[in-house]
DNA sequence: GAGTGGTCTAGACCACTCG
DNA sequence: GAGTGGTCTAGACCACTCG
């Protein structure tokens, strides 16, 4: 473990713990460097990681400030879309179940070629996927992945994890996503399979998400009961 | 101008210009160190910015690539709704107007004193406003923002730009927020002002915004017609 | 003016990738 | 084994805040 992690980590359980208590300063950098025997830009690097989290707010010429937002416990599980959302009803009391509603292998249209940055001879998955918590349903999984990144893909994962699959099968590791969110009526196929009226609206998310290496891994929309799932996330100025 | 921000702008045009283009690799940091007579840590930041908006990849051993992520060239608008509205639209040929539909001052109820950190003592604005694009109802922004904080708050503020009276006028620093999206169906206050249909969804915003100091600055919902807005951002995993 | 954090340097060492 | 980027050091200087 690297040193400006492991310094971190003790200042955040610091924070939690109270030892340093919300609206008092943290101890001058100077003093870290003493403390941790290790050189001011370790200290501020560490400094760094806490304040990315929105938990201190360091200011030139008075001091780091430990902050007291009401989220910052949450911290952890709202950005994880994409360890797949089994991984966010890992060490949750509900249990996650999926469906494959669809199955197929074929070639993109022009949407899926753009976004996945294909051409039209490499074909791709088409998963339609129904995910349940506690039986109930919660979200409909619209995905296409090029089927080159990801070979072997069996109903098995579908019906389980796929994430899993990528991960500790294919090493494959993950830069980020982009995401649109926005709200829509629901269709007969949302009304269908997540049990909802036809006045029910539906929360839509599309994504890409991308490789380390720049490669787009898969484009996915979907869309959930309005009742049951909202997207926060923390927004830090720079 | 700090000289890490200076070079990640000349690299930052590089690659637009594609004098770096797309896959291909960045010099390496002991040729970008003689080109720009900085030290290899300056050169290092610099870089990383860039990762950090998606627009490299660096991998130990091997270089930092160029990615060709088809929304890169969108990375200027997506971040900054704490600028205001007003500021979304400075540029761009749409005109943005306001209507202050009520705009009191009155003791916080208990969800608005948890959001804003105050007492029941302490008294908060509470306004409603809609915002309209080239005359057509876009969102209706319910906010809440403590008095002691924003001293001098008028109607002329509020039909024309709040944020701009933080910013310029009081100086006030904004650190972040914190912001959670839903779908939800339209109310008959809804309706009303948005001039959509009893079966049209609704794009629901809840924020709470923060100062650097970590003072919560604003509390607000705000309910967009689903077919005019959508949010988007980049989530880049660390 | 005293004290804080931010930037920057010039170098060392190391982990990793690739042929 | 050669070459890359990541970490870390020990120090210098500076911008800023506050009394």
């Amino acid at each position: 473990m690297l040193k400006y992690e492991e310094i971190a980590t003790i200042l955040k359980e610091r924070i939690q713990k109270e030892i340093y208590p919300p609206d008092s300063f943290l101890p001058k950098q100077t003093e870290l460097v003493s403390e941790f025997g290790v050189s001011r830009m370790t200290i501020k690097k560490a400094i760094n990681i806490l304040a990315l989290e929105g938990l201190v707010y360091s200011q030139r010429g008075s001091g780091t400030k430990v902050l007291n937002h009401p989220f910052v416990d949450k911290n952890l599980s709202y950005l994880s879309e994409y360890n797949g959302l089994s991984n966010d009803f890992a060490h949750s009391e509900s249990t996650l179940t999926s469906e494959a509603i669809s199955f197929n292998v074929e070639f993109p249209d022009q949407t899926v070629q753009e976004r996945l940055m294909l051409s039209d001879t490499q074909p791709v998955y088409n998963i339609l996927r129904l995910r349940l918590v506690d039986g109930d349903p919660f979200v409909l999984e619209h995905t296409y992945m090029p089927v080159d990144l990801v070979p072997g893909l069996s109903t098995a994962h579908i019906e389980s994890s796929i994430y899993n699959y990528l991960k500790t099968e294919l090493n494959l590791k993950i830069a980020g996503a982009y995401r649109t969110i926005s709200a829509d009526k629901s269709c007969l196929t949302d009304q269908k399979h997540l049990n909802c009226s036809t006045d029910d609206p539906v929360l839509a998310v599309q994504q890409v998400i991308y490789l380390k290496d720049g490669r787009p891994l898969e484009y996915s929309t979907s869309r959930s009961r309005f009742d049951v799932r909202s997207y926060s996330y923390l927004d830090i100025q720079l």
